[in-house]
DNA sequence: GCATTTATATTACATGTGTAGTATCTTTAC
DNA sequence: GTAAAGATACTACACATGTAATATAAATGC
């Protein structure tokens, strides 16, 4: 199978997401941010950080002797990439057809649909001035 | 990493796309009903048709001597599935969340922005509706 | 300066998945 | 009934990923 850009893995987003909130940090520090009841042993952790340094995922900087760790995608970018995939594969790259799906299917509070409609008609009107 | 419900992959799923609208299918006919561009060798697709029945996710049963392949799982449970899996790692299981983020950040046309708020519309009516 | 700790680097290994080959068994055409 | 064609079953292998151990280098406490 075809990954032309990087796929970040379901472990990797998590360590990502301790990165993302509060990069530079050396691996000590992610291995300890993460939550403590699942928490893997932190060789593992160690080795899915220089993997994600090969992969272009982190950067590593060394800071006397010590390393740390930088993103090198943004959190958005990555998002994107995640969704964009997703949708292509499950709903042919239709993200209303997604979206329709959800609201169907999903279970969405009576506040949620409210607060999501009212999103869709600012959206639907900032649409319309555009054009202008 | 726990994977409790058995994990479709992408390849699979593309299988399953298949059976879901035409079986019960051989395994020739699931193989030529695939594109021919990315189709791969034909013993690939054996493999995974048989590994799928190992998991559950097919089902197998011999007519005078063929093996015609069912599906196991409805398309509407495995795809509820994979978008919880999803919202679940991507946006803390808060499908609103989600779809707020498409309405951002994903590019949707006037049209379906506004089919969209017509349906949210009557979902937020009939919500409404079912307290009665 | 030597032992203990802490970091980094290298290596290992199981499982899942994509990919496909070999072996065997049936049926069917001559 | 023997060969060819097609089906099923079993086996193989590389790569990604989750998981972690071993080896080595640097720093720190005495």
């Amino acid at each position: 199978m075809k990954m032309d850009a990087v796929n970040i893995t379901d472990a990797e987003w998590e360590l990502l997401e301790i990165v993302w909130r509060r990069a530079p940090l050396s691996a000590r520090e992610i291995y300890q941010a993460l939550p403590g009841e699942n928490r893997a042993n932190y060789r593992t952790v160690r080795t899915q950080l220089d993997r994600m340094a090969v992969k272009g995922v982190l950067a590593r900087s060394d800071h006397h002797g010590l390393l740390l760790f930088r993103p090198e995608v943004s959190r958005q970018n990555a998002l994107k990439e995640k969704v964009r995939r997703f949708f292509s594969r499950f709903f042919q790259g239709d993200a209303g057809l997604a979206i329709a799906h959800v609201i169907e299917e999903e279970a969405l509070t009576d506040e949620a649909l409210r607060s999501l409609r009212e999103l869709l008609e600012r959206k639907v009107n900032s649409e319309g001035d555009e054009s202008c």
